[in-house]
DNA sequence: TTGATTTATCGTAAAGTTGCGATTAAGGTT
DNA sequence: AACCTTAATCGCAACTTTACGATAAATCAA
């Protein structure tokens, strides 16, 4: 049926899933390494930066913006965009608490 | 077309995708949770934990073991799997070096 | 107002993902 | 050997993702 059965998993476990999703293509690293780095930028900025056509990176931009990973702020004819402070705190927090997780186990653990 | 370009981007990128993309269903961050807490377990314990059938786990379990981040090894007829170690602290550094990237600009950053 | 610039959205094609029943393969048990 | 158990794989259906050209919408410039 290609649908995830997400009423079957928790939320902490669905949150992460989503997230992870929006990592989940090398475009939007890209974009987020971009705005880390400048902290701001306007759209056209990443379309010259990407290897992608304009219609493409919007759609990824769109994706971040769905999972309130950044924010995109008219100005003039432009779109300027930045990270989400308090959403790139959240993520952090929920990646570094399966992140932290110790491995007991070595080698040959079975 | 519905194929990532990848050879046009950097390594790092496409491995934090890659790796994003392993953790980007709920299913995914449930076996790793078990595993992190269990540290060990056997194919069936996680069928039985999962609200997903054999075929659909098995599936979940292969893409997991594709990039590495879990071993299985056969012990009769069950399969005991555990997370690789190494492969945990490389996933680790590469998400935290992301993660770790300051924010300067808040609310108005546009 | 006309025209240029910038970004979002639409439509579409190709490929990938999710899920499961059925089957296969391999190891135990009797 | 015949049978059970466990897990992987196959085959299929439904849905999602990726990518891009074309078009629309909105702002600015002349």
């Amino acid at each position: 049926m290609g649908v995830t059965k997400t009423q079957n998993f928790t939320a902490e476990q669905n949150q992460m899933a989503a997230y992870a999703k929006a990592l989940a293509h090398p475009a939007r690293v890209a974009i987020l390494q971009y705005l880390l780095k400048k902290q701001t930028c306007i759209c056209g900025d990443l379309v010259g930066e990407l290897p992608l056509a304009q219609a493409t990176v919007s759609q990824h931009l769109k994706e971040l913006k769905a999972v309130g990973l950044i924010r995109g702020t008219v100005e003039g004819t432009s779109v300027c965009y930045c990270i989400d402070a308090q959403k790139w705190e959240e993520v952090r927090e929920i990646f570094l608490g399966l992140l932290a997780s110790p491995i007991q186990c070595q080698d040959n653990c079975c």
